[in-house]
DNA sequence: CTGTTAGCGCATTCAT
DNA sequence: ATGAATGCGCTAACAG
């Protein structure tokens, strides 16, 4: 009784062909020069045999994995998720290996043996930003690198504009006459050193100069990004004497707080007080959330466009792709 | 100049550190019979040359890629999500590779290549239904396989029961005097032959049963898994002489689309109308929506210790685990 | 304890 | 157009 798990070789193939295994090797690689008599046996012997060949062996002779690498922060939601499907649909004869920076720490040493390593085709680094030492380590790679989501001049990049966004986001607001705007940010320090909130909130501030509204201190308030940070911050926000009018949030998740915050005073959204978010959530929609929307599939789509370019090419052009966010236009925002 | 660029072999820490590179790979792979003496040295010129073993040389000569395989059905968001990210938690030193089925047709290529070219240590399969056909291909696997969220005999898996969910669902509705309880299910055929709708509808008519309640085709209903459907069938469902005084929905967006209906219909939640769902999302969360919990994580942590343990023995001890749902009461539910 | 050597499965010159 | 031979980088007997 033959042994059925028994991986089947190239040279198996090439035994029942009657050819050599240089032979089978190159109708598999679909080079030319083969006969087409003798490739039509080769195909029928891999076909017979349910031959795949060794994507190993191929690669330590190749010296390519037919895999790319994908090195996101954590698993932080529906952002990261549809990021990630783009990614997955793009690849196509590739494979996708994650590689999970759930820390500072864990990312640094990840790029390392990645580096190090040499495994993959190619790397898409997701919204982590790049620091000067990893860049240095990222220097010695042997393969292409794209960034999506984030920025570095050495590499190619498809990003968000989140400044403009912002700012476009505050100019709906101001355009609709609402003069006090308060804006819950992120926490602008955190252990990746995420450069969003700052953007974010440099775009609520170029929108509020636009617009000749001077910039209230007490209208900036930074949290940790929660739902229930947003929450407590609104209700100090609602409790002042000339409390605003409008807030915008740097995420969705923190404007549900603010409109739990705002429904516990009971303080009627929008008429009261518009609401606006940043991200466009699933949930946001059936929240009538107004909100900011990046093109997220688009996203993908042109960083692995990127990638793979750099891997047929093997030129790094350092393209910068900007993506705008869009406006989406709900219930929580109204006229003053 | 050097080419900062080429690739450290381990001839390269052989030489440097006077030895062989049978030495060098002893110390690699953490093998006893070397002398603390050399070993050292070794280590030192392991780390003089940032040498990373190639994990291809390696494999094709282990058989071993330290890879993990996990086939998922498509990204649909939290659920998968949480999965995942409890799964790339528990793999330590191994690669996650993400096979991405996004339809049948792919699926059963997938599993043909990933069997085929055998090039990782082990697979496992995120919810969805392994057929015949497909499971005659995976026999000749020759890696551990581990099912999470699906169940086969011939395989390890863990698993939630549906259908005790859907039955304590409704035992709470039922302890709470409701009699009549409509079920808004998932499509009971889709493409993948998922099972949740079914089991979930069965637990729904043990529950009645139990209580004593007989079924009422009419509270019956099916549709798309989506939040439209369940609002349309909400407004039959209420539009009726003797309107159900709870819905029971198989997942928790399409509860949204019910808390929509009642809302349109300015029928209360609870006071009139009592809603259940079943996943506990994000966002039932601040939507105070009652629903039935999964222990995800917990799932994604037994599966990979299932498989792990089988790539470690060898054996297939095809363990089957089945985790229970929690009821998590929130502001949607209330006595007749 | 350490070195020598033969593969792992495939791609790729170089011949023919 | 095809075959023979070499090597990719590493592990695993087998010797010593």
């Amino acid at each position: 009784m033959p042994d059925l798990k028994k991986k089947i070789t190239i040279y198996d193939v090439a035994k029942r062909a009657n050819v050599t295994i240089a032979t089978v090797s190159r109708v598999i690689n679909g080079k030319e020069n083969v006969s087409g008599q003798t490739k039509e046996i080769v195909m029928q012997a891999i076909e017979d045999l349910n031959y795949y060949p060794s994507p190993i062996a191929s690669g330590l002779s190749k010296r390519k994995s037919q895999e790319i690498g994908v090195l996101v922060p954590f698993f932080f939601g529906e952002f990261f998720l549809k990021l990630l499907d783009g990614i997955a649909k793009e690849l196509h004869d590739f494979d996708l290996i994650l590689y999970d920076a759930a820390t500072p720490e864990q990312k640094k040493k990840l790029i390392a043996k990645v580096v190090g390593e040499n495994k993959i085709d190619g790397l898409v680094v997701v919204t982590l930003p790049i620091r000067t030492d990893e860049e240095i380590n990222l220097r010695k790679a042997r393969f292409p690198i794209a960034l999506i989501d984030t920025m570095h001049p050495s590499y190619s990049s498809v990003c968000f504009d989140n400044t403009y966004g912002a700012y476009k986001a505050v100019e709906y607001l101001t355009g609709l006459g609402h003069q006090r705007i308060a804006i819950i940010s992120g926490a602008i320090e955190d252990p990746f050193h995420f450069t969003v909130a700052s953007e974010r909130l440099k775009g609520y501030k170029m929108g509020l100069s636009m617009a000749n509204i001077p910039i209230n201190d007490k209208f900036i308030q930074i949290n940790d990004w929660s739902r229930l940070g947003a929450n407590v911050i609104t209700k100090k926000l609602l409790a002042m004497k000339d409390r605003p009018t409008a807030i915008f949030t740097v995420s969705d998740l923190q404007a549900v707080g603010v409109l739990e915050a705002a429904r516990e005073m009971d303080i009627k959204v929008p008429e009261e007080l518009s609401v606006l978010g940043y991200d466009n959530m699933d949930f946001s929609d059936f929240l009538g959330l107004s909100t900011m929307s990046q093109p997220l599939s688009i996203a993908s789509q042109l960083g692995i466009e990127l990638l793979k370019n750099e891997i047929d090419s093997g030129v790094n052009k350092k393209e910068k792709i900007i993506l705008q966010p869009a406006l989406i236009e709900r219930a929580t925002v109204a006229p003053v």
